[in-house]
RNA sequence: CGGGGCGUAGCUCAGCCUGGUAGAGUGCUUGCUUUGGGAGCAAGAUGCCGGAGGUUCGAAUCCUCUCGCCCCGACCA
């Protein structure tokens, strides 16, 4: 992509409404643009990285045996009438009238839908196990939005929902999750910390939050150094072999880590002084497992091998998906700008041509750009007549990992400059060396 | 929903107290000079001063109402 004709309407200077660091950057950067309160349009470049953000949650999901499907935005009253939710979830939830009087709703989660949806089509043990998710703009009228897509009022959220017979099975698809979270932040580039979480009037030990820490989180956090050291990458997971999933949610739960709200003093005393943790963290992914709380007011129920019927056994898992975006240049920015990890990044490659009336320059850099390209290296061009100074502060503030710049001084002696973002480590060199660092398998 | 604040050029803001018909910086346009960390000079364009009423000869400025946005608290992926 070239700069020239990219619509990207950066900000030299910080909007008045944005206090926090990832909602400036984000306007900075040109990323969105708020509608109204707690609702924003996603521009070409921040709409690049909600992307990117939701496929690496769908692969996750996927490799878990989870299926997608998607469910409307638009909910009717109905369903929400037969769970009961419908009086007790509050203003909350923005009600629309259609014009048959109808009572709809903008839905703010999915648990009612997807078991009516369940329900229709699911009547013996044989129809499960099943996890359904769908990655779907929600709605909560949240009385003061803030924080930009922090916290905003419609927001994009990766919802699951699972059906089991029993609740060891339920166990098991709910340790299935836990354990797909634990890979999707870690691909991420973000260190994604599971902790026990309220389950409010459900009950129940299985529900947990997954906290990124930064320093900006909204929410104090307290943990062993151990859970920041384990590494959910380092090997593959056979999501069908229980015991292994087991003993992966054994060892990340068998370290202490726990919000404000359930920090247990005691416990995190006696963590070795070297090894806690006390910081700020950002919820980024919620799971709870909650039984038979929609099935058995939707009755949907299954029949056991004995002929039977018993309400399925639910659970479901969310994903603040648009909220990953701030979430992510929380945990990664400098004074600069944005520090894209290179998973979630816009770009890979930011190339900067520094000199554009110069025909050796604008040679060069057109050969590479195209060089990348027929690579298929995602790469932004910066082919504008600029100065120097704000095209290196336009590439600071957008976040590309890497700066490929092309100026007269090193092109004299045949070479060009790779900056990595993250370190600011620079190195000079030769146009093909610098090509093979993207292009080598 | 309680408490506070702010709406003036794309963005950041001044002007308001003490009414006289709108400014700065930045950005934008044009030209020249520049060119390795948001360049210099010159010449330009840009506003229903959030909206509606009212007071006044006259309102960005005073009064009333209204809409929007932001911050703190309670609540939340």
């Amino acid at each position: 992509m070239r700069l020239s004709t990219y619509f990207l309407p950066t900000l030299r200077e910080n909007p008045s409404e944005a206090q926090i660091v990832s909602h400036r950057l984000m306007l900075r950067a040109g990323m969105v643009r708020q509608a109204s309160a707690g609702i924003y349009s996603w521009l070409p470049l921040g709409f690049r990285v909600l992307k990117r953000i939701e496929q690496i949650v769908r692969e996750e999901q996927d490799a878990s045996g989870a299926q997608e499907l998607l469910m409307p935005t638009i909910q009717s009253a109905d369903l929400w009438r037969e769970s009961g939710r419908y009086d007790d979830y509050g203003k909350e939830m923005l009600r629309i009238v259609d014009r048959h009087e109808r009572d709809m709703l903008y839905g703010p989660t999915n648990e009612e839908l997807i078991t009516d949806i369940f329900r229709g089509a699911s009547k013996s043990w044989r129809d499960v196990p099943r996890n359904l998710y769908h990655i779907q703009w929600k709605f909560r009228d949240e009385v003061r939005p803030r924080f930009g897509v922090m916290r905003g009022r419609e927001f994009l959220m990766k919802d699951a929902y699972s059906f089991d017979l029993t609740k060891e099975d339920a166990r098991h698809s709910y340790n299935k999750m836990f354990v797909a979270y634990l890979r999707t932040f870690a691909r991420m580039g973000l260190k994604a910390i599971p902790m026990q979480a309220d389950t409010g009037p459900i009950g129940g030990d299985l529900s947990h939050e997954f906290i990124i820490l930064a320093d900006t989180g909204e929410s104090q956090v307290y943990c062993d150094r151990d859970a920041i050291e384990f590494d959910p990458l380092a090997e593959a997971v056979d999501f069908d072999d229980r015991a292994g999933v087991q003993s992966i949610v054994d060892r990340w739960t068998s370290v202490y880590a726990a919000t404000d709200e359930k920090h247990d003093e005691a416990a995190y005393a006696a963590i070795p002084e070297g090894r806690r943790v006390s910081a700020r963290g950002i919820e980024v992914g919620h799971i709870f497992y909650f039984g038979s709380k929609y099935s058995k007011p939707l009755g949907a129920v299954l029949a056991k091998p004995d002929g039977e019927t018993v309400p399925v056994e639910m659970g479901s898992y969310g994903i603040g998906v648009s909220r990953l975006v701030g979430a992510i240049i929380e945990a990664s920015h400098d004074d600069r700008g944005i520090v894209w990890p290179e998973s979630v990044a816009p770009f890979r490659v930011g190339l900067v041509n520094l000199r554009v009336g110069d025909a050796a320059c604008s040679e060069a850099s057109g050969k590479i750009y195209s060089a990348l390209r027929a690579a298929g290296i995602e790469v932004l061009y910066d082919d504008r007549d600029e100065s120097p100074g704000a095209k290196f502060a336009t590439m600071d503030l957008i976040g590309l990992p890497w700066q490929l710049v092309v100026g007269p001084r090193g092109l004299a002696q045949g070479l060009v400059e790779l900056k990595e973002r993250r370190t600011g480590a620079k190195e000079d060199l030769p146009i093909d060396a610098a090509l093979a660092r993207f292009t080598a398998a």
